[in-house]
DNA sequence: TCAACGAGTCTGTAAATATC
DNA sequence: GATATTTACAGACTCGTTGA
Protein backbone atom coordinates (compact mmCIF):
# COMPACT_ATOMS: atom_id res chain seq x y z
CA UNK A 1 0.00 0.00 0.00
CA UNK A 2 1.38 3.93 -0.75
CA UNK A 3 2.50 5.07 2.80
CA UNK A 4 0.72 8.42 0.94
CA UNK A 5 -2.39 7.47 0.20
CA UNK A 6 -3.04 4.90 3.14
CA UNK A 7 -7.22 5.68 2.48
CA UNK A 8 -7.72 4.14 -1.31
CA UNK A 9 -8.03 0.57 -0.03
CA UNK A 10 -10.03 1.23 3.23
CA UNK A 11 -13.82 1.38 1.93
CA UNK A 12 -15.72 -1.72 2.50
CA UNK A 13 -19.52 -1.88 0.77
CA UNK A 14 -22.25 -2.63 3.17
CA UNK A 15 -22.98 -5.36 0.67
CA UNK A 16 -19.56 -7.54 1.02
CA UNK A 17 -19.89 -6.49 4.97
CA UNK A 18 -23.25 -8.73 4.48
CA UNK A 19 -21.57 -11.34 2.34
CA UNK A 20 -18.81 -11.97 5.12
CA UNK A 21 -21.62 -12.12 7.79
CA UNK A 22 -23.19 -14.67 5.98
CA UNK A 23 -20.47 -17.07 4.60
CA UNK A 24 -17.21 -16.22 6.61
CA UNK A 25 -15.51 -18.52 9.03
CA UNK A 26 -16.66 -17.83 12.51
CA UNK A 27 -13.23 -16.99 14.99
CA UNK A 28 -13.65 -16.51 18.85
CA UNK A 29 -10.73 -14.44 18.17
CA UNK A 30 -8.67 -12.60 15.80
CA UNK A 31 -5.98 -15.24 14.18
CA UNK A 32 -2.33 -14.56 15.57
CA UNK A 33 -1.29 -13.90 11.60
CA UNK A 34 -3.27 -10.93 10.38
CA UNK A 35 -3.66 -10.41 6.66
CA UNK A 36 -4.74 -6.81 5.79
CA UNK A 37 -7.40 -6.25 3.32
CA UNK A 38 -9.45 -9.34 4.73
CA UNK A 39 -12.52 -9.34 6.85
CA UNK A 40 -12.73 -11.31 10.32
CA UNK A 41 -15.65 -12.55 11.27
CA UNK A 42 -15.11 -12.99 14.95
CA UNK A 43 -18.76 -14.82 16.69
CA UNK A 44 -18.49 -13.12 20.11
CA UNK A 45 -20.14 -14.68 23.80
CA UNK A 46 -21.21 -12.51 26.35
CA UNK A 47 -18.47 -12.80 28.23
CA UNK A 48 -16.15 -12.01 25.80
CA UNK A 49 -17.76 -8.89 23.73
CA UNK A 50 -14.24 -7.40 23.79
CA UNK A 51 -12.43 -9.95 22.00
CA UNK A 52 -12.56 -7.55 18.65
CA UNK A 53 -10.23 -5.52 20.39
CA UNK A 54 -7.12 -7.63 20.98
CA UNK A 55 -4.83 -8.71 18.85
CA UNK A 56 -0.79 -8.91 19.20
CA UNK A 57 -0.77 -5.11 18.60
CA UNK A 58 -0.99 -1.86 20.29
CA UNK A 59 -3.88 0.01 18.69
CA UNK A 60 -6.02 3.97 19.80
CA UNK A 61 -9.48 3.95 19.13
CA UNK A 62 -10.30 7.00 17.81
CA UNK A 63 -14.29 7.26 16.70
CA UNK A 64 -17.45 5.00 16.46
CA UNK A 65 -20.12 5.68 14.35
CA UNK A 66 -22.96 4.08 12.89
CA UNK A 67 -22.57 3.28 9.54
CA UNK A 68 -23.73 3.58 7.12
CA UNK A 69 -24.82 7.33 7.95
CA UNK A 70 -28.41 7.35 5.84
CA UNK A 71 -29.26 3.93 7.07
CA UNK A 72 -26.99 2.57 9.66
CA UNK A 73 -26.47 -1.16 9.90
CA UNK A 74 -23.37 -1.05 11.57
CA UNK A 75 -21.27 0.50 14.41
CA UNK A 76 -18.06 1.42 12.69
CA UNK A 77 -14.75 1.45 15.29
CA UNK A 78 -11.63 3.39 13.89
CA UNK A 79 -9.12 2.00 15.17
CA UNK A 80 -5.48 3.74 14.33
CA UNK A 81 -1.77 1.66 15.17
CA UNK A 82 1.08 3.22 17.52
CA UNK A 83 3.99 3.78 15.91
CA UNK A 84 7.82 3.13 17.22
CA UNK A 85 7.59 6.82 18.75
CA UNK A 86 4.23 5.72 21.13
CA UNK A 87 1.99 7.71 18.75
CA UNK A 88 -0.86 7.00 16.72
CA UNK A 89 -0.07 6.35 13.34
CA UNK A 90 -2.62 6.60 10.40
CA UNK A 91 -0.77 4.10 8.09
CA UNK A 92 -1.89 0.91 9.41
CA UNK A 93 -5.03 0.99 11.01
CA UNK A 94 -7.79 -1.74 12.12
CA UNK A 95 -11.71 -1.06 11.10
CA UNK A 96 -14.31 -2.80 13.21
CA UNK A 97 -17.80 -3.46 12.35
CA UNK A 98 -20.28 -4.45 14.81
CA UNK A 99 -23.62 -5.74 13.52
CA UNK A 100 -26.79 -3.48 15.07
CA UNK A 101 -28.93 -6.93 14.72
CA UNK A 102 -26.51 -8.59 16.68
CA UNK A 103 -23.73 -6.95 18.84
CA UNK A 104 -21.70 -10.33 19.21
CA UNK A 105 -21.57 -10.77 15.31
CA UNK A 106 -18.01 -8.44 14.29
CA UNK A 107 -16.04 -8.10 11.10
CA UNK A 108 -12.39 -6.80 11.62
CA UNK A 109 -10.61 -5.65 8.87
CA UNK A 110 -6.73 -4.46 9.22
CA UNK A 111 -5.28 -2.09 6.44
CA UNK A 112 -1.85 -0.58 5.51
CA UNK A 113 1.54 -1.93 6.89
CA UNK A 114 1.93 -3.53 10.05
CA UNK A 115 5.91 -2.84 9.87
CA UNK A 116 5.67 0.50 12.14
CA UNK A 117 3.11 -1.12 14.21
CA UNK A 118 4.11 -1.55 17.69
CA UNK A 119 3.37 -5.04 18.99
CA UNK A 120 2.48 -5.29 22.69
CA UNK A 121 -0.54 -5.96 25.26
CA UNK A 122 -3.58 -3.88 24.40
CA UNK A 123 -5.80 -1.63 26.52
CA UNK A 124 -5.35 -2.57 30.20
CA UNK A 125 -4.35 -6.12 29.76
CA UNK A 126 -0.84 -5.80 31.03
CA UNK A 127 -0.24 -9.61 30.92
CA UNK A 128 -0.99 -12.26 28.95
CA UNK A 129 -3.90 -13.98 30.56
CA UNK A 130 -5.04 -10.68 32.13
CA UNK A 131 -9.17 -9.88 32.95
CA UNK A 132 -9.49 -8.08 30.31
CA UNK A 133 -12.00 -11.12 28.31
CA UNK A 134 -13.72 -11.36 31.80
CA UNK A 135 -16.42 -8.53 32.25
CA UNK A 136 -17.95 -8.56 35.94
CA UNK A 137 -21.80 -8.84 35.86
CA UNK A 138 -23.88 -5.72 36.29
CA UNK A 139 -25.29 -7.75 39.51
CA UNK A 140 -21.95 -8.41 40.81
CA UNK A 141 -21.17 -4.53 40.56
CA UNK A 142 -24.38 -3.30 42.34
CA UNK A 143 -23.33 -5.56 44.72
CA UNK A 144 -19.87 -4.10 44.85
CA UNK A 145 -21.33 -0.75 45.29
CA UNK A 146 -24.13 -1.62 47.69
CA UNK A 147 -21.09 -3.07 49.86
CA UNK A 148 -18.34 -0.35 49.60
CA UNK A 149 -20.72 2.30 50.87
CA UNK A 150 -20.45 0.17 53.97
CA UNK A 151 -16.88 -0.94 54.68
CA UNK A 152 -13.56 -1.10 52.68
CA UNK A 153 -13.12 -2.21 49.17
CA UNK A 154 -10.92 -5.28 50.92
CA UNK A 155 -13.65 -6.29 52.88
CA UNK A 156 -16.41 -5.84 50.24
CA UNK A 157 -14.17 -7.97 48.33
CA UNK A 158 -13.67 -11.35 50.68
CA UNK A 159 -17.58 -10.72 51.44
CA UNK A 160 -18.16 -11.37 47.91
CA UNK A 161 -15.97 -13.86 46.99
CA UNK A 162 -17.07 -15.77 50.04
CA UNK A 163 -21.29 -15.29 49.39
CA UNK A 164 -20.82 -15.76 45.21
CA UNK A 165 -18.07 -18.04 44.67
CA UNK A 166 -15.97 -17.74 41.65
CA UNK A 167 -18.11 -16.89 38.75
CA UNK A 168 -20.12 -13.94 40.19
CA UNK A 169 -17.07 -12.22 42.32
CA UNK A 170 -15.80 -9.22 41.60
CA UNK A 171 -12.60 -9.24 39.27
CA UNK A 172 -10.15 -8.62 41.92
CA UNK A 173 -9.50 -6.79 45.00
CA UNK A 174 -8.62 -3.46 43.12
CA UNK A 175 -12.01 -3.23 41.06
CA UNK A 176 -13.35 -3.33 44.60
CA UNK A 177 -10.90 -0.74 46.30
CA UNK A 178 -11.79 1.45 42.95
CA UNK A 179 -15.36 1.94 43.86
CA UNK A 180 -14.42 2.03 46.96
CA UNK A 181 -12.51 5.38 45.82
CA UNK A 182 -15.25 6.52 43.33
CA UNK A 183 -18.17 5.98 46.32
CA UNK A 184 -16.10 8.44 48.98
CA UNK A 185 -15.07 10.85 45.76
CA UNK A 186 -18.83 10.75 45.64
CA UNK A 187 -18.93 11.65 48.99
CA UNK A 188 -17.32 14.78 49.12
CA UNK A 189 -18.99 17.96 48.69
CA UNK A 190 -17.69 20.16 46.40
CA UNK A 191 -17.94 24.31 46.06
CA UNK A 192 -20.55 24.25 43.86
CA UNK A 193 -22.79 21.98 46.61
CA UNK A 194 -21.90 24.52 49.38
CA UNK A 195 -23.28 27.71 47.29
CA UNK A 196 -26.24 26.14 46.07
CA UNK A 197 -27.35 25.41 49.83
CA UNK A 198 -26.39 29.36 50.61
CA UNK A 199 -28.00 30.15 48.02
CA UNK A 200 -31.14 27.94 49.04
CA UNK A 201 -30.95 29.19 52.79
CA UNK A 202 -31.44 33.00 51.21
CA UNK A 203 -34.20 31.77 49.40
CA UNK A 204 -35.99 30.38 52.52
CA UNK A 205 -37.11 32.65 54.53
CA UNK A 206 -37.05 32.07 58.43
CA UNK A 207 -34.62 29.27 57.19
CA UNK A 208 -32.58 27.93 60.24
CA UNK A 209 -31.88 23.88 59.47
CA UNK A 210 -29.38 21.24 60.24
CA UNK A 211 -28.24 19.39 57.16
CA UNK A 212 -26.79 16.06 57.59
CA UNK A 213 -24.70 15.94 54.28
CA UNK A 214 -23.02 12.70 55.36
CA UNK A 215 -22.90 11.03 58.65
CA UNK A 216 -19.84 12.51 59.43
CA UNK A 217 -20.44 16.06 58.24
CA UNK A 218 -23.30 18.38 59.19
CA UNK A 219 -23.65 21.90 57.81
CA UNK A 220 -26.17 24.32 60.06
CA UNK A 221 -27.38 27.53 58.59
CA UNK A 222 -28.76 30.23 59.62
CA UNK A 223 -28.27 33.37 57.80
CA UNK A 224 -31.56 35.00 59.12
CA UNK A 225 -30.04 36.09 62.77
CA UNK A 226 -26.81 36.38 61.18
CA UNK A 227 -28.11 39.13 58.78
CA UNK A 228 -30.34 40.63 62.05
CA UNK A 229 -27.21 41.05 64.07
CA UNK A 230 -25.05 42.85 61.35
CA UNK A 231 -28.35 44.88 59.85
CA UNK A 232 -28.53 46.22 63.42
CA UNK A 233 -24.71 47.46 64.08
CA UNK A 234 -23.99 48.04 60.67
CA UNK A 235 -24.64 50.46 57.81
CA UNK A 236 -23.16 48.94 54.66
CA UNK A 237 -23.32 52.15 52.69
CA UNK A 238 -20.68 53.69 55.23
CA UNK A 239 -18.17 51.32 54.45
CA UNK A 240 -15.48 51.79 52.27
CA UNK A 241 -13.60 48.46 50.41
CA UNK A 242 -10.57 48.35 49.20
CA UNK A 243 -8.21 45.74 47.46
CA UNK A 244 -5.51 45.69 45.07
CA UNK A 245 -4.45 43.29 42.25
CA UNK A 246 -1.67 42.30 40.04
CA UNK A 247 -1.52 41.60 36.52
CA UNK A 248 1.36 39.88 34.58
CA UNK A 249 0.68 40.55 31.08
CA UNK A 250 4.26 39.60 30.25
CA UNK A 251 7.05 38.03 32.10
CA UNK A 252 4.52 35.98 33.61
CA UNK A 253 6.33 33.41 36.45
CA UNK A 254 4.46 30.14 35.24
CA UNK A 255 6.24 28.29 32.70
CA UNK A 256 4.23 28.14 29.26
CA UNK A 257 4.56 25.23 27.33
CA UNK A 258 4.14 25.08 22.94
CA UNK A 259 2.92 21.74 21.40
CA UNK A 260 4.69 22.52 18.07
CA UNK A 261 5.89 20.61 14.82
CA UNK A 262 10.26 20.32 14.68
CA UNK A 263 9.84 22.25 11.70
CA UNK A 264 7.89 24.92 13.65
CA UNK A 265 10.45 25.97 16.01
CA UNK A 266 11.78 28.30 14.90
CA UNK A 267 8.42 30.11 14.11
CA UNK A 268 7.43 33.43 15.75
CA UNK A 269 4.25 31.78 17.36
CA UNK A 270 6.18 29.51 19.28
CA UNK A 271 7.65 32.18 21.48
CA UNK A 272 6.60 34.41 24.74
CA UNK A 273 7.02 37.94 24.65
CA UNK A 274 9.68 39.11 27.13
CA UNK A 275 11.02 42.43 28.43
CA UNK A 276 13.82 42.97 30.57
CA UNK A 277 14.58 44.70 33.30
CA UNK A 278 11.46 43.23 35.38
CA UNK A 279 8.99 45.16 32.92
CA UNK A 280 5.48 43.61 31.91
CA UNK A 281 3.20 43.70 34.47
CA UNK A 282 1.64 46.01 37.02
CA UNK A 283 -0.08 46.31 40.01
CA UNK A 284 -3.76 48.17 40.75
CA UNK A 285 -5.34 49.29 43.83
CA UNK A 286 -8.81 50.73 43.69
CA UNK A 287 -11.30 51.21 46.71
CA UNK A 288 -15.51 51.48 46.71
CA UNK A 289 -18.22 52.28 48.53
CA UNK A 290 -21.62 52.14 48.70
CA UNK A 291 -22.89 54.16 45.06
CA UNK A 292 -19.52 55.32 44.94
CA UNK A 293 -15.96 54.44 42.83
CA UNK A 294 -12.78 55.26 44.09
CA UNK A 295 -9.71 56.24 41.70
CA UNK A 296 -7.88 53.35 40.65
CA UNK A 297 -4.07 53.77 40.98
CA UNK A 298 -1.54 51.89 39.03
CA UNK A 299 2.03 50.91 40.45
CA UNK A 300 5.04 48.97 39.82
CA UNK A 301 6.92 47.28 42.32
CA UNK A 302 6.21 46.00 45.86
CA UNK A 303 4.01 47.71 48.12
CA UNK A 304 5.42 47.69 51.69
CA UNK A 305 3.78 49.57 54.50
CA UNK A 306 5.28 53.07 53.76
CA UNK A 307 3.78 52.94 49.95
CA UNK A 308 0.14 51.65 51.29
CA UNK A 309 0.25 54.76 53.88
CA UNK A 310 1.21 57.05 51.01
CA UNK A 311 -1.54 55.84 48.73
CA UNK A 312 -4.36 55.89 51.48
CA UNK A 313 -3.11 59.84 52.39
CA UNK A 314 -3.06 60.76 48.75
CA UNK A 315 -5.89 59.55 47.62
CA UNK A 316 -8.80 58.33 50.03
CA UNK A 317 -9.31 62.28 51.62
CA UNK A 318 -11.10 63.25 48.23
CA UNK A 319 -12.78 60.35 47.91
CA UNK A 320 -14.51 60.30 51.04
CA UNK A 321 -15.14 64.08 50.55
CA UNK A 322 -16.93 63.19 47.12
CA UNK A 323 -18.43 59.87 48.67
CA UNK A 324 -20.26 60.55 52.17
CA UNK A 325 -21.67 63.83 53.49
CA UNK A 326 -19.65 66.22 55.09
CA UNK A 327 -21.28 65.66 58.18
CA UNK A 328 -21.18 62.06 58.10
CA UNK A 329 -18.07 60.76 60.54
CA UNK A 330 -19.21 57.01 60.21
CA UNK A 331 -17.65 55.65 57.36
CA UNK A 332 -15.28 52.84 58.26
CA UNK A 333 -12.55 51.49 55.42
CA UNK A 334 -12.04 48.01 55.10
CA UNK A 335 -8.67 46.44 53.72
CA UNK A 336 -8.00 42.52 52.88
CA UNK A 337 -5.41 41.95 55.74
CA UNK A 338 -2.28 41.98 53.54
CA UNK A 339 0.90 41.88 55.08
CA UNK A 340 1.79 45.67 54.01
CA UNK A 341 -2.08 46.30 55.57
CA UNK A 342 -0.92 45.34 59.02
CA UNK A 343 2.39 46.59 59.39
CA UNK A 344 3.72 47.96 62.23
CA UNK A 345 4.07 51.36 60.33
CA UNK A 346 0.79 51.43 58.81
CA UNK A 347 -0.44 50.58 62.80
C1' DT B 1 -6.37 1.45 53.46
C1' DC B 2 -6.43 5.27 50.70
C1' DA B 3 -4.83 9.00 47.61
C1' DA B 4 -2.34 10.08 43.65
C1' DC B 5 -0.90 9.06 39.28
C1' DG B 6 -0.46 7.00 34.69
C1' DA B 7 -2.27 4.55 30.86
C1' DG B 8 -5.97 3.06 28.20
C1' DT B 9 -10.99 3.36 26.38
C1' DC B 10 -14.80 5.85 24.87
C1' DT B 11 -17.26 9.78 23.08
C1' DG B 12 -18.72 14.82 21.90
C1' DT B 13 -17.42 18.24 18.83
C1' DA B 14 -15.32 20.10 14.97
C1' DA B 15 -12.46 20.07 11.00
C1' DA B 16 -10.54 17.83 7.01
C1' DT B 17 -11.09 14.88 3.24
C1' DA B 18 -13.52 11.84 0.02
C1' DT B 19 -17.43 10.82 -2.71
C1' DC B 20 -21.46 11.63 -5.35
C1' DG C 1 -21.44 22.09 -3.94
C1' DA C 2 -23.67 18.97 -0.78
C1' DT C 3 -23.24 15.03 1.79
C1' DA C 4 -20.75 11.21 3.79
C1' DT C 5 -16.69 9.56 5.78
C1' DT C 6 -12.52 9.98 8.35
C1' DT C 7 -9.46 12.18 11.54
C1' DA C 8 -8.00 15.03 15.55
C1' DC C 9 -8.45 16.70 20.08
C1' DA C 10 -9.97 16.97 24.71
C1' DG C 11 -12.33 15.40 28.65
C1' DA C 12 -14.69 11.83 31.39
C1' DC C 13 -14.28 7.40 32.90
C1' DT C 14 -11.96 2.94 34.29
C1' DC C 15 -8.49 0.45 36.46
C1' DG C 16 -3.69 -1.01 37.77
C1' DT C 17 0.36 0.51 40.36
C1' DT C 18 2.76 2.79 43.93
C1' DG C 19 3.79 4.97 48.13
C1' DA C 20 2.40 7.13 52.49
Amino acid sequence: MDEKSPFQEKKIPVSDLYEALQHNEKLDKIPDTIETNRIYRVALASNTKDAYKFDKYAWKNTRRTPYPKNNPEFIKIYYSCVNADKKKDGRCVKHVFISKVNDLDVLVCYFGNFYIAEKRPHGNCRLENSHVFHHTPASTIAQIDELVSKMPGAAAYKTLVATNGDVEAPRNAAQCQYRRQKYLKNQKITCDEIKNLILLSYELNGFYKLLQLQPETSIVLMHDQMKQQFASNIEWNHIIWSDAAHFEVLNRKNRTCVRRLRSEADQRFNFVPNVQGGEGSISVWGCMAGGARGPLVIYSGKVDGRAYVKIIEELLPSFIENAFDSSNKNWMFMHDNAPPHRSKYVE
